[in-house]
DNA sequence: CTATAATGGAACATAACTGTTCCAGAAAAA
DNA sequence: TTTTTCTGGAACAGTTATGTTCCATTATAG
């Protein structure tokens, strides 16, 4: 019960909830705990033996999406390779966050329960790289960072939307969006 | 009280609750009923005669964004000009939105709501256009008039987005988003 | 095997929102 | 002014979600 030392199991219950609740979430953010209690396959008293009230549910989901977005943006190694190159495969990491996508896009009141407005290793890491593919002439100058940041967002958001209302496989909607980004962003 | 003959008053009382309706959900979609009567400074005895249950309110919201997005697109005559050149006035019509946009894109469930899915005779002028678009060489055949829309709304977005956290004014944050749009579908 | 940790469920109290009714007062129309 | 329409507020019942407590059961560790 204790916040220190958790075992294998609870931290894996721990995860648990907080996937369901970020794909509960995701579909109708007004769902009840007893809805992602469900959906983790759990009781809805264990839920709130983890997190005391539902803020406290809502702020950790905060910091594990913060989390995972982090690994995403360390995973597509921003430092490497010319910039436009990184900042696709970032975009591509991104895409694979799914749920979590979805779940930021469309509760922005997450902005309160947790510190998403501070810039984050993640937000500075791609500020770098934009900066970078500015020097090196392979992002537009006219761009600036935050705003292409933002727009790389957008089309990621467009593209999931995208294979949700037409029926289009992933791969063909992460093309489109690649494309668009690629076109986005070159000089000119 | 009759749905018949509104008199004056009762059409605008309605629409400062429809308005007010929208300001605050796309705030927050989980305020209560009361806290809309607040913003629309009116009784929320009163939102509920004209809307007698929560969800009549929601799809009477629906409709009412619908025509407004009408509307406006019909403000940007998309049949006169060249169509990259309608494509951008409709977009400048679609920023004027303000609110409506916000509270479209983080409340998905107002597909549910509505007939949002069944394509409106917005959404068809707009794949008309960009079909002529196609057809001109003024916009990359390589994309998918769908995918053209979703980039222009997603792009939408990304602006008032802007605006929100950097201060920058509106007008910046819109040459930026047309900047970008035009680069989009430029072709090749 | 035994002891501890972790869980699920029932039961309960509480709070919040919804929807309804009724009535008095304000606003508009006649 | 008189009449009709519209409104706000109080009061109420019903529903739902939240948060808590307690206990029996299962899983895990030692």
């Amino acid at each position: 019960m204790d916040t220190v030392a958790p075992t294998g199991a609870r931290a894996r219950t721990r995860r648990a909830i907080l996937d369901a609740a970020v794909s509960v979430l995701s579909k109708n953010p007004a769902a009840s705990l007893a809805d992602i209690a469900v959906a983790a396959g759990v009781g809805r008293t264990t839920i709130h033996r983890y997190f005391p009230e539902r803020t406290d549910l809502l702020t950790a989901i905060g910091v594990y999406l913060l989390e995972r977005i982090e690994t995403a943006t360390v995973r597509a190694r921003l430092e490497e390779g010319a910039a436009d190159a990184a900042l696709e495969r970032v975009c591509q990491e991104y895409f694979e966050l799914g749920d979590v996508l979805q779940f930021a896009f469309e509760n922005p009141q997450m902005q309160e329960w947790t510190d998403w407005e501070t810039e984050t290793e993640a937000d500075k890491a791609l500020e770098r790289l934009i900066r970078r593919g500015h020097a090196e002439g392979t992002i537009d100058p006219a761009l600036p960072p935050s705003w292409v940041a933002e727009t790389m967002w957008a089309l990621l958001y467009a593209a999931w939307q995208h294979t949700r209302t037409r029926q289009e496989p992933k791969h063909s909607a992460l093309n489109l969006c690649l494309h668009t980004l690629r076109k986005t962003i070159r000089t000119g």
